[in-house]
DNA sequence: CTGTTAGCGCATTCAC
DNA sequence: GTGAATGCGCTAACAG
């Protein structure tokens, strides 16, 4: 069924069908009516391809995530979904997982849907490998990264303030008595390193940290690189006692429940470097609820002898024992930004092209 | 830049670079080498609806889902999607919402992209009204609903035993003890529905229940009806004292939050209705996150006082405190079978047009 | 107010 | 081996 079998029982060309399903001015009330009963009748939908290749509009949005699994991810996306199909455009969704080949292959395949414009979700997509797989093949459309920055002419960026973020959670800790900090990460993305970042300025901010950096086999141990940390006063101090750690050894399993497993593990490899720690900062709720399990198992009480904080502010955090404070990045909102700022920009509408969002710590019962 | 442009560069016809791009043989080496290099020099990507203008395939698939945020549709929207892409096929997925004329429109959104099959998740999907759209936008496609039927010669169903699987529940919780039995749903859905009828046929097997049953204010209180309960020996009561508690009246929100919520204001209900209430079977793992809460703030102790079972096996229910008792209806396993079920009708392959997998309780502390 | 014509980007005959 | 012609379903300019 095409506008051509429309048109040929309503009596007229296809160009008046066209007309009438677009609600265009200059058509009789007579043939108008006619034609919609015939539309209706045969239930006809246009299709969308044909219209888009005419109009040179697929009214399609790409969104790229490396997991949708990962719950507030999965908020993310449904929250620019729903934006975006109330605008009028459909979401094309794709969870790339971590390798960047694949991260490139989806934007091919971006490219080859012609979407108008694209999201992608995470500051895994925030790097060169990506910027190039744009700059290839998404040249020439608004391409919005959220949580990661990319510098291309058409590439916009909503950033949260996890930096800053973490280096409050230090003061909270601080404030609450807590001397001896460490900061656990499960995979090393821009995001988990600007967390770390952050840990660091927040520890000299502090006048905390003293000797003995340890290394653990199986992990990661990051040294402290004064030069990325933002020290801005001197209070900085040789040696620091708090060590950061990464449980990449479990694989790139994207998903929850291997989060939670390196949570555990990078957990393990914390206490037994620092056993003395009295408070554990961990790059996402699900870190942190690997870390209270293994806590837990250990009869380590929480928050009586050590504190744990998240970021995210996932409902898994809300149902866990104790439940968990957490850094609210507030990704809902964001994305819900990223959304509005890729509408903007395909209406040609001026847009600035790198937003700042701004975190909050959400007290619970692990601190 | 389209065949023609780099047909031009290439000093050929359109057809050759078409030819060239999908392997087509009958291309001497020299030109084919040639072509390629021009292709991969512009990163050269054909437009897809274009393609499927002329092939008559656009290589989509439809997934609809009524709340993408609910974390076991997640997972199967995420095995569907890695299963179609991995297949060359590519999704477009929307959250419908629970009002059936959204999810019409979205099935009518499905058509206008000319998807060449859909998968329907959940069993909110296995409606009359869904049905009539289907059959006026979706008529000549494979159609695969998840833990729903429509009875449709282009659609095919993937079931999950839980009615049986909720009988067995009964069982579990009748051989642990517990004699006052409730069951617990946060809305009226078809798969809430059977659940209901499998509690009801449970509790008439095991000769529990007794008089008085209850109704509450704000609470929709459903009638024991016999009819529906496939009571096959003759040990059915004539009174009962198992009630089924809906909490409708928070609105139709579908975020976890929403359900959690509307779990807690059950059990308030039922809590006042069957004070000596035992055992407790919630419709799903939310509903069951909500029950707990209430429990535990009012000082009742799980499972000591009163066992409580979900249903979806999902993170959250590993997640809380004590950890859920949940009967695994293997939403993952049962989305994949879909996928390959679509896959196969898509290949004209043979199909049964329906299909049953079967649960399994997953016991935890809450038991 | 309406029909005719052309063309969007591509794959596929059919010639050569 | 390769090119020219045709059409997928639709919209938009141009006539009338």
């Amino acid at each position: 069924m095409t506008i051509y079998d429309i048109a040929k029982e309503a009596g007229v060309s296809a160009s008046t069908v066209s007309r009438v399903m677009n609600g265009k001015p200059g058509i009789s009330e007579a043939t108008r009516k006619k034609v919609e009963k015939l539309l209706s009748d045969h239930n006809f939908t246009p299709d969308a391809s044909a219209q888009g290749l005419v109009t040179q509009a697929s009214r399609f949005v790409g969104i790229l995530i490396e997991d949708i699994r990962v719950s507030h991810h999965t908020e993310s996306v449904y929250v620019i979904e729903q934006e975006m199909t109330r605008r009028g455009y459909t979401c094309i969704t794709f969870s790339t997982g971590p390798d960047p080949t694949n991260k490139a292959r989806y934007i091919q395949i971006l490219e080859q849907r012609r979407v108008e414009g694209a999201i992608l979700i995470g500051s895994m997509f925030g790097t060169d490998e990506v910027k190039k797989s744009i700059a290839e093949h998404l040249r020439s459309i608004p391409v919005v990264i959220i949580n990661g920055e990319i510098d291309l002419p058409n590439t916009y960026s909503v950033l949260i303030d996890e930096e800053r973020g973490t280096e409050d959670c230090v003061s909270m800790l601080k404030a609450g008595g807590r001397r001896h900090l460490g900061y656990l990460m499960d995979v090393r993305t821009p995001a988990n390193e600007k967390k770390e970042r952050g840990f660091f300025t927040g520890m000299f901010r502090a006048g905390l940290g003293h000797a003995e950096p340890c290394v653990f086999s199986g992990f990661e141990k990051t040294e402290v690189n004064r030069d990325q940390t933002s020290t801005s006063a001197g209070t900085g101090q040789e040696d620091t006692s708090f060590v950061t750690m990464t449980g990449q050894n479990i694989g790139t399993g994207a998903s929850p429940r291997d989060a939670i497993e390196r949570g555990r593990r990078a957990t393990v490899a914390l206490l037994s470097s620092m056993p003395d720690v009295d408070g554990i900062l961990c790059a996402t709720d699900l870190v942190a609820i690997g870390c209270l399990q293994e806590l837990t198992e250990r009869g380590i009480k929480v928050p009586e002898q050590i504190a744990v904080v998240g970021v995210d502010n996932t409902l898994y955090g809300e149902l866990c024992t104790p439940k968990l404070t957490s850094l609210d990045n507030k990704l809902s909102e964001v994305s819900l930004s990223g959304a509005r700022i890729l509408l903007d920009a395909l209406e040609r509408k001026p847009v600035s092209h790198k937003m700042m969002l701004f975190t909050e710590i959400r007290v619970r019962e692990s601190t």
